[in-house]
DNA sequence: TGGGTTTGATAAACCGGTATAGCTCCTGCA
DNA sequence: TGCAGGAGCTATACCGGTTTATCAAACCCA
């Protein structure tokens, strides 16, 4: 028999479909006997509860869902998102939650998504990524009660609960060790202004320039793209004065200004220090290999998926969780100016 | 009234609920006065049917699952699975149908979420990747009748539905191209021979070998991480008669062997050629810019939806369907041999 | 004008679980 | 001896859709 429902084995039990649910779901009401009968049973036929009949009864679906909304074409390379989402299922596994993930291209689809899911009720809640300053989803995820968790940006007062590590405490690492190496003139190759991460760090660098005596600390903003991060890094090295030391904002950008440097015959880290805010395997197929900020990121996606369920299950509580610090990993790429 | 139901829009419409299911479906049963009427007040409530008690009537849930075993890190750094989400979700949005991704470690998970996935009737299809030779998913989801479409091996008689690639014809394109060079000593860094495309690759070195007169072409194989990628460099160029180039099975691998020439002092193109078979932002970030076989990845996941609601549509076809063949980009990392 | 067919609608069953009210014993205690 | 109370189980309603059987009214044609 193909997958048999709770019915075949009430029959195959010779109880009713009541005492096998209570069996199988562990609570009292059935002997002990016959609750070990029932599962012998279950066990046998191989059965598992069907979930949109469970779905229907209790109201929830067991699933949570996770919209990306950028394309795709930026999406591969960043190791981020994979180790993201490894980390998520982590923690969804142990309540055996499943996982929806959506990549849209841009933020209207990703609302009009959540609209469908929640008027579905395709998913018990969602995960946010790359939140922006004045994010839309914010407002539209209140007013749908839909429970969520925001990766990566402290959310406020009445926000949603949030996972969070401190950009600015990381971007200062950066800034102080590069100047204790005796770097005075540092730039900052930034993503968008658009979101909130990028702000944090920008207004790092600029109130850690006086107190570091750094004569001279621009955050020039992209869009994340490698085409930019060589553009801007092109536009600084040609400058009279040249900055001693880069901080990229990715770790793409960061192997995009290397090669920039090389065909500038600008020696790293003879005459240039680089650093990318966000590790992976690409800063260290380089040559030389990048020092960069590693954060863990499979933690990170572990802990949002764990509060998330905490937020389904109590949608009145809001956690904001901070992760453990991210840590300068240093590499070929930095060494004291010449 | 949140999440009003198709009883609310009954009462509303002053009818009985199967006449709105009827009207909602565009089925005959209602006058089209009626319909209008119930269109219109469904749509000012902004109602959506309840997934899982649609689920719940008819046996398809307008899900499909996905699951990719492999470890996370080898994953994020590989542009290829990105694009084949974006592209596998671009076929399925058609139907809004949604897709459920799940990463894990090995295979033995793998087939374990299939049977869970099959009994608890989450899916309704799902997609494979990694083909390996003699997979045991294959048989497992024939056991479990549940619909599936195979990504880049073609099956056999008898087998899954499947969408592929010629990689015979790719990797005798890239050969030929370098024999044409003047390359007669043309070395292959392969990915584990675990996988059919593998074999497949190895096999068309070998056979092409006699044909372009070839003096040595071994295929030598790795884990696809880029520390055997590496080390297999290591390995050629330190033979007494090295090749003068080499063709990667991964971006990752050609990448971290560009690295190895450089360091051995190996200078690309002009000692040694190299040629990725994968295209990504990777081998354009490199200096110089590596040649690559490009694949239309998104395309590929967009038929593989598209084959995969055909088969969920009616499961007793069997659809193999090959994709636009890959195409060469010829960049900076070819060169006649010295 | 009467009988058969079509149209437009309703009530009720059903999908596969969960939750609850109620029933039947059995036990313990006054 | 009688009754309260609990253990163990059954019957049934319910979740929100889809589908089928049924039915009344309108329509058609001889």
């Amino acid at each position: 028999m193909a997958r048999p429902t709770i019915a075949d084995i009430a029959i195959r039990a010779g109880v009713s479909k009541g005492a096998v649910s209570f069996a199988l779901n562990g609570r009292p009401g059935v002997s002990d006997a016959t609750r070990e009968r029932i599962l012998k049973i279950a066990e046998q036929m191989s059965w598992r509860p069907h979930s949109a009949a469970r779905a229907l009864g209790a109201s929830r679906v067991d699933s949570v869902g996770m919209v990306i909304a950028r394309p795709a074409r930026t999406l591969g390379v960043e190791p981020f998102f994979a180790h993201l989402l490894s980390g998520v299922q982590s923690g969804l596994s142990a309540e055996s939650i499943s996982l929806q993930l959506l990549i849209v291209e841009d933020t209207a689809t990703e609302i009009e998504v959540y609209r469908r899911w929640s008027s579905e009720h395709r998913v018990d809640g969602v995960i946010l990524v790359d939140l922006t300053v004045k994010d839309p989803r914010i407002d539209e995820l209140k007013a749908l009660e839909l429970p969520a968790v925001v990766i990566g940006g402290r959310g406020g007062k009445g926000a949603l609960a949030s996972v969070w590590a401190d950009d600015r405490d990381a971007m200062l690492s950066i800034v102080e060790y590069l100047a204790a190496l005796g770097h005075r003139r540092i730039a900052h190759v930034a993503g968008t202004p658009l979101f909130q991460h990028t702000v944090r760090r920008i207004k790092a660098v600029r109130d850690a320039a006086p107190r570091l005596g750094l004569v001279d600390a621009p955050s020039l903003t992209t869009d994340f793209s490698d085409a930019e991060g060589a553009a801007t890094t092109r536009k600084l090295l040609s400058q009279a004065s040249r900055p001693t030391a880069i901080v990229y904002d990715s770790d793409v950008m960061a192997v995009a200004g290397l090669g920039v440097a090389m065909e500038m015959g600008v020696s790293v880290p003879g005459d240039l220090s680089i650093v990318a805010f966000d590790d992976s395997i690409l800063t260290q197929l380089m040559h030389p290999a990048l020092t960069a900020l590693s954060r863990d990121t499979f933690e990170f996606g572990r802990q949002a998926a764990e509060v998330l369920l905490e937020v389904i299950a109590d949608p009145t509580r809001i956690i904001n969780r901070r992760t453990a610090d991210p840590v300068l990993t240093v590499r070929e790429s930095t060494a004291p100016p010449a």
